[in-house]
DNA sequence: GATCATAGTCGTCTTCCTGACGATAAACAC
DNA sequence: GTGTTTATCGTCAGGAAGACGACTATGATC
Protein backbone atom coordinates (compact mmCIF):
# COMPACT_ATOMS: atom_id res chain seq x y z
CA UNK A 1 0.00 0.00 0.00
CA UNK A 2 1.41 3.39 -0.69
CA UNK A 3 2.49 5.80 2.01
CA UNK A 4 -0.62 7.89 2.74
CA UNK A 5 -0.36 10.95 5.73
CA UNK A 6 -3.75 10.48 6.22
CA UNK A 7 -3.47 7.03 6.90
CA UNK A 8 -2.69 6.22 10.58
CA UNK A 9 -4.79 8.23 13.15
CA UNK A 10 -3.02 10.34 15.38
CA UNK A 11 -1.87 9.40 18.98
CA UNK A 12 -0.61 10.97 21.84
CA UNK A 13 2.44 8.76 23.46
CA UNK A 14 3.26 9.46 26.97
CA UNK A 15 5.48 7.40 28.98
CA UNK A 16 4.46 6.33 32.56
CA UNK A 17 6.87 5.52 35.47
CA UNK A 18 7.23 2.64 37.79
CA UNK A 19 9.52 3.90 40.77
CA UNK A 20 10.29 1.43 42.98
CA UNK A 21 12.06 1.38 46.41
CA UNK A 22 12.60 -0.61 49.74
CA UNK A 23 11.43 1.12 52.62
CA UNK A 24 10.99 -0.49 56.18
CA UNK A 25 11.35 -3.75 54.74
CA UNK A 26 8.60 -3.60 52.20
CA UNK A 27 8.75 -2.84 48.21
CA UNK A 28 7.31 0.52 47.82
CA UNK A 29 6.49 2.70 44.92
CA UNK A 30 6.24 5.84 44.35
CA UNK A 31 2.74 6.98 43.68
CA UNK A 32 1.41 10.85 42.71
CA UNK A 33 -2.38 12.08 43.38
CA UNK A 34 -4.12 12.95 40.14
CA UNK A 35 -4.78 16.47 40.23
CA UNK A 36 -7.44 16.68 36.93
CA UNK A 37 -9.90 14.47 35.85
CA UNK A 38 -10.22 12.00 34.88
CA UNK A 39 -9.32 10.18 38.11
CA UNK A 40 -9.48 13.50 39.96
CA UNK A 41 -7.86 13.15 43.31
CA UNK A 42 -7.18 9.17 42.14
CA UNK A 43 -3.83 8.01 42.98
CA UNK A 44 -1.98 7.66 39.53
CA UNK A 45 1.73 6.49 38.61
CA UNK A 46 3.64 9.88 37.63
CA UNK A 47 4.16 10.15 33.79
CA UNK A 48 3.22 12.33 31.03
CA UNK A 49 3.75 13.10 27.24
CA UNK A 50 6.66 12.30 25.11
CA UNK A 51 7.95 15.74 23.48
CA UNK A 52 8.56 15.98 19.89
CA UNK A 53 12.08 15.94 19.97
CA UNK A 54 12.52 13.58 22.19
CA UNK A 55 13.45 9.55 22.48
CA UNK A 56 11.07 7.60 24.58
CA UNK A 57 14.30 6.96 26.93
CA UNK A 58 14.84 10.29 27.46
CA UNK A 59 11.23 11.09 28.28
CA UNK A 60 11.08 8.58 30.98
CA UNK A 61 14.71 10.25 32.39
CA UNK A 62 12.87 13.57 32.00
CA UNK A 63 9.73 12.39 34.14
CA UNK A 64 11.91 10.42 36.66
CA UNK A 65 14.22 13.67 37.87
CA UNK A 66 11.10 15.70 38.22
CA UNK A 67 9.42 13.66 40.34
CA UNK A 68 12.25 12.56 42.39
CA UNK A 69 15.60 14.23 41.65
CA UNK A 70 16.79 10.97 40.58
CA UNK A 71 19.04 10.75 38.18
CA UNK A 72 18.97 8.01 35.65
CA UNK A 73 21.88 5.44 35.05
CA UNK A 74 23.09 4.89 32.15
CA UNK A 75 22.78 0.97 31.37
CA UNK A 76 26.06 0.26 30.46
CA UNK A 77 27.64 1.73 33.36
CA UNK A 78 26.29 0.33 35.90
CA UNK A 79 28.22 1.74 38.63
CA UNK A 80 27.24 5.34 38.51
CA UNK A 81 26.70 6.88 42.21
CA UNK A 82 23.04 8.83 43.04
CA UNK A 83 21.50 7.64 40.66
CA UNK A 84 18.48 5.09 39.81
CA UNK A 85 18.19 1.71 37.66
CA UNK A 86 15.62 2.71 34.69
CA UNK A 87 14.72 0.26 32.02
CA UNK A 88 11.49 0.11 29.47
CA UNK A 89 8.83 -1.85 30.73
CA UNK A 90 5.94 -2.60 28.11
CA UNK A 91 3.80 -0.85 26.25
CA UNK A 92 -0.58 -0.35 26.79
CA UNK A 93 -2.15 0.99 24.09
CA UNK A 94 -6.13 -0.02 24.49
CA UNK A 95 -8.02 2.27 22.75
CA UNK A 96 -10.00 3.02 26.03
CA UNK A 97 -7.15 3.10 28.57
CA UNK A 98 -7.80 7.09 28.45
CA UNK A 99 -11.29 8.19 27.91
CA UNK A 100 -10.27 11.64 26.62
CA UNK A 101 -8.27 10.68 23.54
CA UNK A 102 -6.34 7.54 22.25
CA UNK A 103 -3.13 7.16 24.59
CA UNK A 104 -0.50 4.57 23.85
CA UNK A 105 1.99 4.84 27.34
CA UNK A 106 5.63 3.69 26.84
CA UNK A 107 5.93 2.47 30.96
CA UNK A 108 9.40 2.29 32.12
CA UNK A 109 10.72 0.40 35.66
CA UNK A 110 13.09 2.70 37.98
CA UNK A 111 14.79 0.82 40.76
CA UNK A 112 15.88 3.41 43.34
CA UNK A 113 17.56 3.43 46.77
CA UNK A 114 15.71 4.58 49.76
CA UNK A 115 15.08 8.45 49.44
CA UNK A 116 13.83 11.39 50.80
CA UNK A 117 9.94 12.23 50.89
CA UNK A 118 9.27 12.89 47.43
CA UNK A 119 8.34 15.78 45.70
CA UNK A 120 5.37 16.40 43.52
CA UNK A 121 5.38 20.00 41.64
CA UNK A 122 6.83 21.28 45.22
CA UNK A 123 3.17 19.71 46.89
CA UNK A 124 4.81 16.87 49.29
CA UNK A 125 1.04 15.79 50.00
CA UNK A 126 0.24 14.82 46.10
CA UNK A 127 3.07 11.91 46.23
CA UNK A 128 3.87 9.81 48.22
CA UNK A 129 5.93 5.88 48.58
CA UNK A 130 3.39 3.46 48.97
CA UNK A 131 3.71 -0.33 49.68
CA UNK A 132 3.04 -2.06 46.88
CA UNK A 133 0.67 -4.49 47.63
CA UNK A 134 -1.55 -1.57 49.45
CA UNK A 135 -1.82 0.06 45.81
CA UNK A 136 -2.20 -3.03 44.14
CA UNK A 137 -5.32 -4.48 46.31
CA UNK A 138 -7.68 -3.09 44.39
CA UNK A 139 -11.14 -1.49 46.11
CA UNK A 140 -9.52 -3.25 49.77
CA UNK A 141 -8.44 -1.33 52.88
CA UNK A 142 -4.98 0.20 53.44
CA UNK A 143 -2.62 -0.33 56.66
CA UNK A 144 -4.88 2.74 58.55
CA UNK A 145 -8.20 1.30 57.68
CA UNK A 146 -8.93 3.84 55.25
CA UNK A 147 -10.82 2.78 51.96
CA UNK A 148 -8.75 2.44 49.13
CA UNK A 149 -9.21 3.42 45.60
CA UNK A 150 -7.99 1.37 43.09
CA UNK A 151 -4.79 3.52 40.72
CA UNK A 152 -5.87 5.68 38.12
CA UNK A 153 -6.16 4.29 33.89
CA UNK A 154 -4.71 0.89 34.18
CA UNK A 155 -1.78 1.71 36.19
CA UNK A 156 -2.59 -1.03 38.45
CA UNK A 157 -1.36 -3.58 35.72
CA UNK A 158 1.40 -1.67 35.18
CA UNK A 159 2.30 -1.48 38.37
CA UNK A 160 2.11 -5.05 38.99
CA UNK A 161 3.76 -6.10 35.53
CA UNK A 162 6.96 -3.61 36.92
CA UNK A 163 6.88 -5.59 40.30
CA UNK A 164 6.81 -8.97 38.60
CA UNK A 165 9.84 -7.50 36.33
CA UNK A 166 11.76 -6.31 39.08
CA UNK A 167 11.41 -9.80 41.11
CA UNK A 168 12.02 -11.95 38.38
CA UNK A 169 14.69 -10.06 37.25
CA UNK A 170 16.89 -9.61 40.56
CA UNK A 171 17.03 -13.69 40.26
CA UNK A 172 19.41 -13.35 37.33
CA UNK A 173 20.64 -9.91 37.60
CA UNK A 174 22.68 -7.91 39.99
CA UNK A 175 19.75 -5.20 39.85
CA UNK A 176 19.10 -5.73 43.44
CA UNK A 177 22.24 -3.66 44.07
CA UNK A 178 20.26 -0.55 42.49
CA UNK A 179 18.12 -0.48 45.61
CA UNK A 180 21.04 -0.19 47.81
CA UNK A 181 23.51 2.99 48.57
CA UNK A 182 26.49 3.16 46.85
CA UNK A 183 28.02 1.17 50.03
CA UNK A 184 25.91 -1.80 51.04
CA UNK A 185 26.49 -4.65 53.80
CA UNK A 186 24.87 -8.42 52.62
CA UNK A 187 22.39 -7.83 55.22
CA UNK A 188 21.03 -4.82 53.38
CA UNK A 189 21.38 -6.68 50.27
CA UNK A 190 19.79 -9.72 51.84
CA UNK A 191 16.93 -7.40 53.00
CA UNK A 192 16.21 -6.47 49.76
CA UNK A 193 15.73 -9.69 48.07
CA UNK A 194 13.51 -10.59 51.14
CA UNK A 195 11.30 -7.14 50.52
CA UNK A 196 11.33 -7.78 46.57
CA UNK A 197 10.45 -11.18 47.08
CA UNK A 198 8.11 -10.81 50.42
CA UNK A 199 10.16 -13.95 51.73
CA UNK A 200 13.07 -14.75 54.40
CA UNK A 201 16.41 -16.10 52.83
CA UNK A 202 18.77 -18.12 55.19
CA UNK A 203 21.66 -15.33 56.21
CA UNK A 204 24.20 -17.90 55.80
CA UNK A 205 23.60 -19.19 52.51
CA UNK A 206 23.15 -15.76 51.09
CA UNK A 207 26.15 -14.63 52.27
CA UNK A 208 27.70 -17.75 50.48
CA UNK A 209 25.80 -17.23 47.41
CA UNK A 210 26.65 -13.47 46.76
CA UNK A 211 30.10 -13.46 48.26
CA UNK A 212 31.29 -16.09 45.98
CA UNK A 213 29.86 -15.08 42.92
CA UNK A 214 32.73 -13.51 41.27
CA UNK A 215 32.38 -10.02 40.06
CA UNK A 216 29.08 -9.30 41.91
CA UNK A 217 30.80 -7.86 45.11
CA UNK A 218 33.79 -6.20 45.75
CA UNK A 219 35.05 -5.19 49.19
CA UNK A 220 35.55 -1.28 50.03
CA UNK A 221 37.37 -2.54 53.12
CA UNK A 222 35.45 -0.84 55.61
CA UNK A 223 32.81 -1.55 58.39
CA UNK A 224 29.41 -0.57 59.79
CA UNK A 225 27.26 -1.44 62.63
CA UNK A 226 23.74 0.02 60.92
CA UNK A 227 21.43 -2.98 62.53
CA UNK A 228 22.70 -3.74 66.16
CA UNK A 229 25.32 -6.58 66.06
CA UNK A 230 28.75 -7.51 65.08
CA UNK A 231 30.15 -4.78 62.29
CA UNK A 232 29.39 -5.93 58.71
CA UNK A 233 32.39 -5.77 55.78
CA UNK A 234 30.63 -2.95 53.70
CA UNK A 235 30.91 -3.98 49.56
CA UNK A 236 29.88 -2.10 46.34
CA UNK A 237 28.10 -3.40 43.34
CA UNK A 238 30.48 -5.26 41.27
CA UNK A 239 30.96 -5.29 37.79
CA UNK A 240 29.32 -8.28 36.56
CA UNK A 241 25.61 -7.53 35.80
CA UNK A 242 24.54 -11.01 35.13
CA UNK A 243 24.40 -13.64 37.72
CA UNK A 244 25.16 -17.07 36.57
CA UNK A 245 24.19 -19.63 38.32
CA UNK A 246 21.21 -17.33 39.18
CA UNK A 247 19.67 -16.67 42.80
CA UNK A 248 16.84 -18.85 43.61
CA UNK A 249 13.82 -17.45 44.83
CA UNK A 250 12.52 -19.83 47.14
CA UNK A 251 9.32 -22.11 46.07
CA UNK A 252 5.89 -20.94 47.88
CA UNK B 1 -0.83 21.11 34.46
CA UNK B 2 -4.01 21.20 33.69
CA UNK B 3 -5.38 19.54 30.66
CA UNK B 4 -4.55 20.63 26.73
CA UNK B 5 -5.22 18.75 23.99
CA UNK B 6 -2.66 20.82 22.01
CA UNK B 7 0.37 20.45 24.66
CA UNK B 8 0.80 16.82 23.01
CA UNK B 9 2.93 16.33 20.19
CA UNK B 10 0.93 13.80 17.37
CA UNK B 11 2.67 10.77 16.58
CA UNK B 12 2.55 7.93 14.47
CA UNK B 13 2.09 4.64 15.80
CA UNK B 14 3.24 1.83 14.47
CA UNK B 15 3.50 -2.22 14.93
CA UNK B 16 6.55 -4.38 13.56
CA UNK B 17 6.81 -7.84 14.15
CA UNK B 18 9.44 -9.90 14.62
CA UNK B 19 8.58 -13.47 13.27
CA UNK B 20 10.94 -16.04 14.15
CA UNK B 21 11.10 -20.09 13.02
CA UNK B 22 13.72 -22.72 12.50
CA UNK B 23 14.26 -23.88 9.03
CA UNK B 24 16.86 -26.28 7.73
CA UNK B 25 18.72 -26.19 11.36
CA UNK B 26 19.00 -22.41 11.46
CA UNK B 27 16.89 -19.49 12.81
CA UNK B 28 14.94 -17.72 10.50
CA UNK B 29 13.01 -13.97 10.57
CA UNK B 30 10.61 -12.81 7.79
CA UNK B 31 11.57 -10.27 5.94
CA UNK B 32 9.64 -7.86 3.57
CA UNK B 33 10.64 -6.27 1.00
CA UNK B 34 9.97 -2.13 0.77
CA UNK B 35 8.24 -1.08 -2.16
CA UNK B 36 8.07 2.37 -1.29
CA UNK B 37 10.38 5.13 -0.07
CA UNK B 38 12.23 5.47 2.24
CA UNK B 39 14.23 2.54 2.10
CA UNK B 40 12.54 1.80 -1.16
CA UNK B 41 13.95 -1.76 -2.46
CA UNK B 42 15.41 -3.14 1.29
CA UNK B 43 14.32 -5.57 3.51
CA UNK B 44 12.71 -4.69 6.34
CA UNK B 45 10.45 -6.24 9.47
CA UNK B 46 6.78 -6.82 8.47
CA UNK B 47 4.66 -4.13 9.72
CA UNK B 48 1.87 -1.38 9.94
CA UNK B 49 0.20 1.30 11.30
CA UNK B 50 -2.33 0.56 14.27
CA UNK B 51 -5.75 1.45 13.50
CA UNK B 52 -7.89 3.76 15.35
CA UNK B 53 -9.64 1.37 17.67
CA UNK B 54 -7.32 -1.69 17.45
CA UNK B 55 -5.79 -3.10 20.90
CA UNK B 56 -1.61 -3.36 20.43
CA UNK B 57 -1.62 -6.86 20.45
CA UNK B 58 -4.34 -7.34 18.00
CA UNK B 59 -3.14 -4.81 15.50
CA UNK B 60 0.26 -7.69 16.26
CA UNK B 61 -1.90 -10.53 15.42
CA UNK B 62 -3.61 -8.69 12.25
CA UNK B 63 -0.40 -7.65 10.68
CA UNK B 64 0.70 -11.68 11.63
CA UNK B 65 -2.04 -13.15 10.07
CA UNK B 66 -2.14 -11.00 6.54
CA UNK B 67 2.08 -11.49 6.38
CA UNK B 68 1.97 -15.22 7.12
CA UNK B 69 -2.04 -16.74 7.40
CA UNK B 70 -0.54 -17.46 11.38
CA UNK B 71 -3.67 -17.35 14.00
CA UNK B 72 -1.78 -15.94 17.00
CA UNK B 73 -2.01 -17.85 20.21
CA UNK B 74 -3.53 -16.33 22.95
CA UNK B 75 -0.38 -16.46 25.73
CA UNK B 76 -3.03 -18.17 28.46
CA UNK B 77 -3.74 -21.26 26.02
CA UNK B 78 -0.59 -22.13 25.14
CA UNK B 79 -2.07 -25.56 23.84
CA UNK B 80 -3.59 -23.93 20.81
CA UNK B 81 -2.80 -25.86 17.12
CA UNK B 82 -1.55 -24.43 13.96
CA UNK B 83 -1.13 -20.94 15.24
CA UNK B 84 1.84 -18.89 16.89
CA UNK B 85 3.17 -17.34 20.36
CA UNK B 86 3.04 -13.99 20.41
CA UNK B 87 4.71 -10.99 22.58
CA UNK B 88 5.09 -7.55 22.90
CA UNK B 89 8.49 -7.25 22.42
CA UNK B 90 9.86 -3.31 23.27
CA UNK B 91 8.66 -0.13 21.70
CA UNK B 92 11.21 2.38 19.60
CA UNK B 93 10.83 5.87 19.22
CA UNK B 94 13.83 7.76 18.49
CA UNK B 95 13.16 10.86 17.22
CA UNK B 96 14.67 10.37 13.72
CA UNK B 97 13.88 6.59 13.10
CA UNK B 98 11.86 7.63 10.51
CA UNK B 99 12.33 10.69 8.20
CA UNK B 100 9.19 10.68 7.56
CA UNK B 101 7.23 11.83 11.00
CA UNK B 102 7.40 10.74 14.47
CA UNK B 103 6.91 7.18 14.09
CA UNK B 104 6.49 5.32 17.42
CA UNK B 105 6.99 1.42 16.87
CA UNK B 106 5.59 -1.20 19.12
CA UNK B 107 7.59 -4.27 18.22
CA UNK B 108 6.18 -7.82 18.94
CA UNK B 109 7.78 -11.42 18.51
CA UNK B 110 6.06 -13.65 16.68
CA UNK B 111 7.91 -17.61 17.52
CA UNK B 112 6.18 -20.05 14.53
CA UNK B 113 6.64 -23.69 13.26
CA UNK B 114 8.17 -24.44 9.86
CA UNK B 115 6.16 -22.69 7.33
CA UNK B 116 5.91 -23.03 3.45
CA UNK B 117 6.98 -20.12 1.77
CA UNK B 118 5.89 -17.09 2.87
CA UNK B 119 3.37 -14.31 1.14
CA UNK B 120 3.40 -10.62 0.93
CA UNK B 121 0.36 -9.25 -0.72
CA UNK B 122 0.49 -12.44 -2.74
CA UNK B 123 3.96 -11.53 -4.37
CA UNK B 124 6.55 -13.92 -2.76
CA UNK B 125 9.64 -12.04 -4.24
CA UNK B 126 9.14 -9.48 -1.65
CA UNK B 127 8.79 -11.71 1.55
CA UNK B 128 11.26 -14.49 2.75
CA UNK B 129 12.66 -16.38 5.14
CA UNK B 130 16.09 -15.18 5.96
CA UNK B 131 18.65 -16.78 8.34
CA UNK B 132 18.83 -13.95 11.36
CA UNK B 133 22.96 -13.83 10.97
CA UNK B 134 22.29 -13.44 7.01
CA UNK B 135 19.81 -9.84 8.12
CA UNK B 136 22.01 -8.93 11.00
CA UNK B 137 25.44 -8.60 8.79
CA UNK B 138 25.03 -4.95 8.45
CA UNK B 139 26.75 -4.16 4.86
CA UNK B 140 27.84 -7.65 4.51
CA UNK B 141 27.71 -10.80 2.00
CA UNK B 142 24.67 -13.59 2.37
CA UNK B 143 25.32 -16.87 1.35
CA UNK B 144 25.34 -16.55 -2.47
CA UNK B 145 27.87 -13.81 -2.31
CA UNK B 146 25.26 -11.17 -2.89
CA UNK B 147 26.04 -7.70 -1.30
CA UNK B 148 23.43 -7.42 1.71
CA UNK B 149 22.06 -4.31 2.53
CA UNK B 150 21.34 -3.26 6.25
CA UNK B 151 17.61 -3.85 7.34
CA UNK B 152 15.35 -0.79 6.72
CA UNK B 153 15.36 2.19 9.60
CA UNK B 154 16.20 0.81 13.00
CA UNK B 155 14.66 -3.30 12.63
CA UNK B 156 18.11 -4.16 12.74
CA UNK B 157 18.51 -3.58 16.48
CA UNK B 158 14.53 -4.50 16.97
CA UNK B 159 15.46 -7.74 15.61
CA UNK B 160 18.65 -8.38 17.36
CA UNK B 161 16.44 -7.35 20.39
CA UNK B 162 13.69 -10.06 19.07
CA UNK B 163 17.24 -12.65 19.26
CA UNK B 164 18.00 -12.17 22.24
CA UNK B 165 14.34 -12.37 23.96
CA UNK B 166 13.81 -15.81 22.18
CA UNK B 167 17.03 -16.76 23.19
CA UNK B 168 17.13 -16.23 26.68
CA UNK B 169 13.29 -17.29 27.26
CA UNK B 170 13.66 -20.97 25.78
CA UNK B 171 16.40 -20.95 28.39
CA UNK B 172 13.59 -20.72 31.20
CA UNK B 173 10.43 -21.49 29.62
CA UNK B 174 8.58 -23.63 27.38
CA UNK B 175 8.46 -21.33 24.39
CA UNK B 176 11.06 -23.78 22.16
CA UNK B 177 7.54 -25.51 21.45
CA UNK B 178 6.07 -22.72 19.90
CA UNK B 179 8.54 -23.81 17.18
CA UNK B 180 7.67 -26.88 17.05
CA UNK B 181 4.50 -28.38 15.09
CA UNK B 182 1.62 -30.00 17.66
CA UNK B 183 3.26 -33.07 17.94
CA UNK B 184 7.42 -33.84 17.77
CA UNK B 185 10.07 -35.72 19.13
CA UNK B 186 12.72 -34.91 21.37
CA UNK B 187 15.19 -34.78 18.78
CA UNK B 188 13.29 -32.26 16.82
CA UNK B 189 12.64 -30.51 20.31
CA UNK B 190 16.83 -30.50 20.67
CA UNK B 191 16.96 -29.14 17.14
CA UNK B 192 15.00 -26.42 18.32
CA UNK B 193 17.33 -25.49 20.66
CA UNK B 194 20.44 -26.29 18.86
CA UNK B 195 19.30 -24.06 15.67
CA UNK B 196 18.17 -21.10 18.24
CA UNK B 197 21.47 -20.73 20.76
CA UNK B 198 23.69 -22.16 17.41
CA UNK B 199 25.06 -24.78 19.90
CA UNK B 200 25.65 -28.25 20.22
CA UNK B 201 23.43 -30.18 22.78
CA UNK B 202 24.17 -34.06 24.26
CA UNK B 203 20.91 -35.71 22.91
CA UNK B 204 21.25 -37.89 25.75
CA UNK B 205 21.51 -35.51 28.59
CA UNK B 206 18.76 -32.89 27.04
CA UNK B 207 15.96 -35.97 26.62
CA UNK B 208 16.95 -36.73 30.27
CA UNK B 209 16.42 -32.82 30.90
CA UNK B 210 13.01 -32.56 29.10
CA UNK B 211 11.55 -35.77 29.52
CA UNK B 212 12.13 -35.25 33.30
CA UNK B 213 10.94 -32.18 34.01
CA UNK B 214 6.97 -32.34 35.03
CA UNK B 215 4.72 -31.11 32.86
CA UNK B 216 6.83 -30.17 29.90
CA UNK B 217 6.20 -32.36 27.51
CA UNK B 218 3.13 -35.42 27.59
CA UNK B 219 3.69 -38.50 25.33
CA UNK B 220 1.15 -38.64 22.40
CA UNK B 221 1.53 -42.49 22.33
CA UNK B 222 2.48 -42.09 18.52
CA UNK B 223 5.95 -42.78 17.18
CA UNK B 224 7.48 -41.19 13.98
CA UNK B 225 10.69 -41.83 11.96
CA UNK B 226 11.41 -38.41 10.59
CA UNK B 227 15.31 -38.43 10.34
CA UNK B 228 15.87 -42.18 9.88
CA UNK B 229 16.95 -44.36 12.75
CA UNK B 230 15.26 -45.14 15.46
CA UNK B 231 11.86 -44.26 15.92
CA UNK B 232 11.56 -41.81 18.09
CA UNK B 233 8.58 -40.65 20.75
CA UNK B 234 5.78 -38.11 20.21
CA UNK B 235 5.25 -35.79 22.07
CA UNK B 236 2.72 -32.10 23.21
CA UNK B 237 3.82 -29.43 24.91
CA UNK B 238 2.56 -29.79 28.51
CA UNK B 239 0.72 -27.24 30.13
CA UNK B 240 4.05 -26.25 32.32
CA UNK B 241 4.97 -22.65 30.57
CA UNK B 242 7.77 -22.05 33.34
CA UNK B 243 10.47 -24.43 33.52
CA UNK B 244 12.18 -24.68 36.62
CA UNK B 245 15.41 -25.16 36.90
CA UNK B 246 15.56 -24.12 33.35
CA UNK B 247 17.70 -25.34 30.91
CA UNK B 248 21.33 -24.51 30.55
CA UNK B 249 22.81 -22.54 28.08
CA UNK B 250 26.15 -24.15 27.56
CA UNK B 251 28.65 -21.19 27.91
CA UNK B 252 30.87 -20.39 25.01
C1' DG C 1 31.61 -6.28 84.29
C1' DA C 2 28.52 -10.37 83.32
C1' DT C 3 24.80 -11.62 80.65
C1' DC C 4 21.78 -11.37 76.81
C1' DA C 5 20.08 -10.21 72.31
C1' DT C 6 21.31 -9.23 67.64
C1' DA C 7 23.82 -9.72 63.38
C1' DG C 8 27.55 -11.33 60.71
C1' DT C 9 30.60 -15.05 59.12
C1' DC C 10 32.53 -19.69 58.51
C1' DG C 11 31.75 -24.80 58.08
C1' DT C 12 29.52 -29.28 57.42
C1' DC C 13 26.40 -32.52 55.50
C1' DT C 14 23.04 -34.13 52.36
C1' DT C 15 20.57 -33.83 48.21
C1' DC C 16 19.76 -32.60 43.63
C1' DC C 17 21.23 -31.37 39.01
C1' DT C 18 24.36 -31.36 35.41
C1' DG C 19 28.09 -32.65 32.17
C1' DA C 20 30.67 -36.43 30.29
C1' DC C 21 30.15 -40.52 28.29
C1' DG C 22 29.34 -45.91 27.88
C1' DA C 23 25.87 -49.07 26.24
C1' DT C 24 21.77 -50.75 24.09
C1' DA C 25 17.71 -50.45 20.80
C1' DA C 26 15.39 -49.91 16.47
C1' DA C 27 15.07 -48.25 12.18
C1' DC C 28 17.30 -47.76 7.09
C1' DA C 29 20.98 -48.34 3.24
C1' DC C 30 23.86 -51.36 1.07
C1' DG D 1 24.32 -59.26 7.67
C1' DT D 2 26.96 -55.04 8.29
C1' DG D 3 27.29 -50.34 8.89
C1' DT D 4 25.05 -45.94 9.90
C1' DT D 5 21.91 -43.12 12.14
C1' DT D 6 19.04 -41.71 15.79
C1' DA D 7 16.72 -42.72 20.21
C1' DT D 8 16.92 -44.03 24.91
C1' DC D 9 18.70 -45.79 29.36
C1' DG D 10 22.45 -45.88 32.85
C1' DT D 11 26.54 -44.64 35.50
C1' DC D 12 29.70 -41.60 37.68
C1' DA D 13 31.97 -37.41 39.34
C1' DG D 14 31.62 -32.49 40.47
C1' DG D 15 29.15 -28.38 41.73
C1' DA D 16 25.43 -25.76 43.87
C1' DA D 17 21.92 -25.21 47.21
C1' DG D 18 19.08 -26.10 51.48
C1' DA D 19 19.35 -27.11 56.37
C1' DC D 20 21.59 -25.95 60.16
C1' DG D 21 25.57 -25.94 63.90
C1' DA D 22 29.12 -22.98 65.69
C1' DC D 23 31.67 -18.96 66.57
C1' DT D 24 32.41 -13.75 66.56
C1' DA D 25 31.68 -8.97 67.54
C1' DT D 26 28.88 -5.42 68.66
C1' DG D 27 25.19 -2.85 71.83
C1' DA D 28 21.71 -3.22 75.62
C1' DT D 29 20.51 -4.56 80.28
C1' DC D 30 21.21 -5.86 84.81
Amino acid sequence: MPYDPSAFPPFAVTVDLVVLTVRRHSLCALAVRRGEPPFQGRWALPGGFVRADEDLSQAAARELAEETGLCAHDPSVPAQDNGAHLEQLATYGDPKRDPRMRVVSVAHLALAPDLPAPRAGGDASNARWAPVEELLQQGGYGRDGEPVAPLAFDHAQILADGVERARSKIEYSSLATAFCPPEFTVGELRRVYEAVWGVALDPRNFHRKVTGTPGFLVPTGGTTTRQGGRPAQLFRAGGATLLNPPMLRPEV
